[in-house]
RNA sequence: GGGCCGAUAGAUCAGCGGAAGAUCGCCUGCUUUGCAAGCAGGAGGUCAGGGGUUCAAAUCCCCUUCGGUCCA
């Protein structure tokens, strides 16, 4: 913490209204009050206070208290503004939103693109899941929660507020509308760091809780060096749940917030806990700062003695409430990410809403409630979308979701029960039963928890302390990391002015060179368009020479030159955008948008894009569903498609304020993945869809001309990729098609409708002709059989058949088999085909050993062989030793009969 | 994005270097008033695809594709 200095919280406002600087007793550290205690006030220095007695003048519900804070700071001429989707889809360096400053990272920060207001309100939705074990145990700790705030993004010469402003803010939340005293409340110091910045910041500290941490970035971190940061911003977050809680006073934070939920799952499961066990609990645990599994351990146990109950006994009592305030928070968490466009999947975000999922349903198969998780969620959305009415919007898909994946968790379950019962009673002849190996492949591999496999077991399972360690020790690994080289352009570059927007349909410009480096030149002007939002990017030429590509580096598009570099700074010169190649990715990108609406109409609302990529030649759109596409889904989404391409329908491509967009539209726009910024440019086809997108768009629907899906593929669980090509692409597309489907027809002397029926015919022919095939092979063995028997050596009663012929190794096995069929008989066979080849068998009612008979004859070869006593096989290179080799066995195993 | 497990008959799986198996399901008979069942017989496999090692590969090695699962 050698960064803080004090200076930078000896505020204005503290000293106005008589707050002293204090130092904690026990923890050192500083903090701003105008009570007399000498402790900072946040556990554990302190206990929770106000477990029954509320520190604020109402109780109030989550809802009442966000509504609270956001029209409290509307009064304080904020903008309002909606939530942000929970999975972060405008960036790549995390998965979900957790927390609001998230929803500003990385560019309004950078000050790349301006924020939606300024300053503004939120209460942004996040969830993290590094406490998910803690959930349901502790009384507050939870995966989703609510961080209000009230965010300034201060500019140079454009201050709006600071710190003074921030606290006086808070002070008057907490004591004037809440009706706090002001004595209750301690500032303290502390440090912020995250995301590549930093800055001091104030915990607000409320009866034993941190109920808000107010943060002043200031710098930015590079290479451990702190460097001022060209906007100052003002990041508050409030803890929803926990101004909530401390509101109502609840024994937990779970009584406190999830109200309706909570009841409606008691009821369903009939719980009942002795009401003085549960109060001693939830006292002890709402009073004690729980970080760790240790700690809910050393508290139980505490508690239990307090009781006077077995530990055991204990731990059972209490399981079903912690099991309803895990079910409670998963199920909130899971709506949200289900509502906001998650599929559960085995991968990324997804991997996370199926562990919501499957964690819920083992907890709800605790209760006794199996198959019901969905009837909970519906109660979530019943109990939130008054607040939120995207989530009433998506309630059936929501639902259907949640179906899905409980189906898919029973299959493993299924499959699961057989693995562990083979897996034991293969074992059971080593007298093993499920070794700690098993438990951790069962888990690792199978998706089995040892609570689970205990379950499926008939043998006791014992599951090792280290459990889940052992499982991490598995994963760990070097991470490897791809460096990128980045292209660092000369600085002071204005913005590019992106003039294809202007007028999408102008080709030749001309524009002044302002830099060039290495193979790129940076232009005032461009009408090129660079590759963004999964469009590639124009071709054109520039003088003489070729653009090869185009990208957009921060606000400056950099053009790359391939060949000789003929541009000069400063010079203005003539350039020339590739029509042809511009007119198939602008036809192809309205595609997308078309695919995407048309597949959002025939599967339903939970369908978004998770990528896609426009090309020249081809298009694909990455979408989120559960299952694989139907070829009947398929057709749908083609046909609704090529209905609106031959609809006519206007493409309306402009810029919008953005919350206006978003309050009219939705956060449906953001289907690329957010684009932040004060304006944003919506693409809207008719009522059919409407996406915020920066890429480059027919007019009308009817210049995509024809849209064909090519294929469809699952690329993950949850995720499915459509392929397909539109305009001249997608009429050269059919006419190969067709060609090879024509030139096939032509082969299987069939029209082309009855293609199908030919191939199946000729499948099935060549199936019969095999067979026959196979039996007249049989047959010859058995025409055979006869007569080299009728041919053999007699030695001491024992007929030796030696035959040689030019057969492959199954049908020398065969004329063996049926020879041995007969009594008293040793074969040995031989074949030339390919190499030397040699099979030695007798009849069950013999003695010899044909092992060592093989061994020696194939050494003669250059082979080598092997196989039961009664039948061996074996081969070599030599065949021209073949005949010899026979003979060394038929003589070794006369030799050996003569003996006997 | 990474680790691990896996792909054999319609389904579930065994086999893990020496001619492809079990159970259920399916078909045909027999038995039964009928059904469930029982008995007898039968059909059904490019052992995911492609390379390699070997005398010999479902089996060992590598690659690809697909699935499952855990972790980020």
């Amino acid at each position: 913490m050698s960064q803080m200095d004090p200076k930078d919280y000896e505020l204005e406002f503290f000293k106005n209204n008589g707050f002293q600087r204090k130092q904690c007793s026990k923890c050192r550290k500083f903090f701003w009050s105008l009570g007399d205690s000498d402790i900072c006030g946040e556990a554990p220095c302190v206990e929770y206070t106000f477990i029954g007695k509320p520190l604020f003048k109402e109780k109030l519900s989550v809802h009442e208290m966000r509504e609270s804070f956001l029209s409290f700071l509307e009064r304080k001429d904020h903008k309002r503004i909606a939530r942000y989707p929970i999975t972060a889809r405008w960036r790549d360096d995390v998965f979900f939103t957790q927390a609001s400053i998230y929803d500003f990272q990385p560019w309004v920060i950078q000050g790349v693109v301006e924020p939606p207001a300024n300053p503004l309100a939120i209460s942004q939705t996040c969830v993290r899941f590094n406490d998910i074990d803690n959930v349901g145990k502790t009384g507050s700790h939870l995966t989703m929660f609510e961080m209000m705030a009230h965010h300034v993004f201060n500019k140079k010469g454009k201050e709006i507020y600071w710190k003074d402003r921030t606290v006086e803010l808070c002070h008057e939340f907490l004591t004037t509308v809440h009706g706090l005293d002001p004595r209750a409340v301690n500032y303290s110091e502390a440090w912020w760091e995250g995301g590549g910045n930093a800055g001091p910041c104030l915990e607000v500290l409320i009866g034993g809780v941190e109920v808000a941490t107010l943060v002043f970035m200031t710098y930015v971190l590079e290479n451990g060096q702190q460097r001022p940061m060209d906007i100052q911003v003002v990041d508050t977050g409030y803890g929803l749940e926990r101004l909530t809680w401390m509101s109502q006073g609840t024994p937990s934070a779970y009584e406190a917030v999830f109200g309706d939920v909570l009841e409606e799952l008691k009821r369903l499961s009939g719980t009942k806990v002795d009401p003085a066990i549960l109060a001693e609990y939830s006292k002890a645990a709402g009073s004690m700062k729980i970080e760790t599994s240790a700690d809910v351990r050393a508290l139980k146990a505490d508690v239990a003695a307090r009781i006077g109950m077995s530990y055991e006994d204990f731990v059972k009592a209490i399981k079903p409430y912690e099991s309803m305030y895990v079910i409670c928070d998963h199920t909130r968490a899971l709506m949200f990410m289900l509502s906001d466009g998650v599929v559960p999947s085995n991968v990324r975000q997804g991997y996370f809403a199926r562990l919501l999922v499957r964690r819920s349903l083992r907890e709800m198969s605790q209760l006794g409630l199996e198959n019901r998780l969905s009837e909970v969620v519906a109660r979530q959305v019943d109990y939130f979308s008054n607040d939120f009415p995207d989530l009433k919007e998506n309630r059936d898909e929501i639902i259907k979701l949640v179906d899905v994946e409980q189906e898919k968790y029973k299959e493993t379950l299924t499959k699961g029960r057989g693995i562990v019962q083979r897996l034991e009673s293969s074992e059971k002849k080593e007298h093993k039963g499920i070794t700690d190996e098993d438990l951790i492949e069962l888990y690792d591999s199978h998706g089995l928890n040892p609570e689970v496999v205990a379950e499926f077991a008939s043998s006791k399972v014992k599951v090792p302390d280290d459990f889940y360690k052992r499982v991490a020790a598995r994963h760990s690994k070097v991470e490897r990391e791809e460096v990128e080289p980045e292209i660092t352009l000369p600085a002071g570059l204005p913005p590019t002015k992106l003039l294809f927007y202007k007028d999408p349909s102008k080709y030749r410009f001309r524009a002044k060179v302002l830099a060039v480096k290495d193979d790129l030149v940076v232009l005032d002007k461009t009408y090129f368009y660079a590759e963004s939002g999964g469009q590639e990017s124009d071709h054109g030429t520039m003088k003489e020479m070729k653009v090869a590509h185009v990208d957009k580096i921060g606000n400056v598009v950099v053009h790359r030159i391939e060949g000789p570099m003929q541009a000069v700074v400063g010079k203005q010169i003539t350039c020339d955008v590739e029509q042809g190649r511009r007119k198939r990715l602008q036809k192809h990108h309205t595609a997308t948008h078309i695919i995407n609406g048309a597949a959002r109409k025939v599967l339903g609302n939970h369908i978004w894009q998770t990528g896609a990529h426009k090309g020249v030649d081809l298009a694909r759109l990455d979408i989120t569903h559960y299952a694989d596409l139907t070829p009947e889904e398929l057709q749908r989404i083609e046909l609704l498609a090529n209905e609106t391409v031959l609809s006519g329908t206007k493409v309306n491509s402009t810029f919008m304020e953005r919350t206006a967009a978003e309050k009219r539209y939705g956060f449906r726009l953001y289907q690329g993945g957010a684009v932040p910024g004060k304006e944003i440019r919506v693409v809207r086809i008719g009522d059919f869809d409407v996406e915020a997108c920066g890429g480059i768009h027919c007019k009308n629907t009817f210049e995509v001309g024809a849209i064909k899906i090519l294929r469809t593929k699952r690329i993950q669980d949850g995720v499915v990729r459509l392929e397909f090509v539109s305009g001249m692409t997608a009429v050269e597309q059919i006419q190969a098609l067709w060609t090879s489907v024509t030139e096939a027809s032509t082969s299987l002397n069939a029209t082309p409708e009855k293609i199908n029926e030919a191939v199946q015919k000729l499948i099935a022919d060549r199936k019969e002709l095999m067979k026959e095939i196979e039996a007249m092979k049989k047959g010859r063995v058995g025409e055979t059989v006869e007569d080299l028997v009728h041919r053999s050596v007699q030695v001491a009663g024992v007929k030796i058949v030696r035959h040689v012929e030019s057969e492959d190794m199954k049908h020398l096995v065969s004329l063996a088999k049926e020879l041995i069929g007969h009594p008293k008989t040793v074969a040995v066979l031989g074949s030339d085909e390919g190499g030397a080849k040699m099979v030695i068998a007798r009849s069950p009612d013999l003695k010899v050993d044909c092992r060592p008979l093989i061994k020696e004859a194939m050494a003669m070869v250059k082979g080598s062989g092997g196989g039961k006593p009664d039948f061996a096989q074996g081969g070599g290179q030599d065949a021209t030793k073949l005949e010899a080799a026979l003979d060394r066995v038929v003589e070794m195993v006369k030799e050996t009969l003569e003996k006997e």
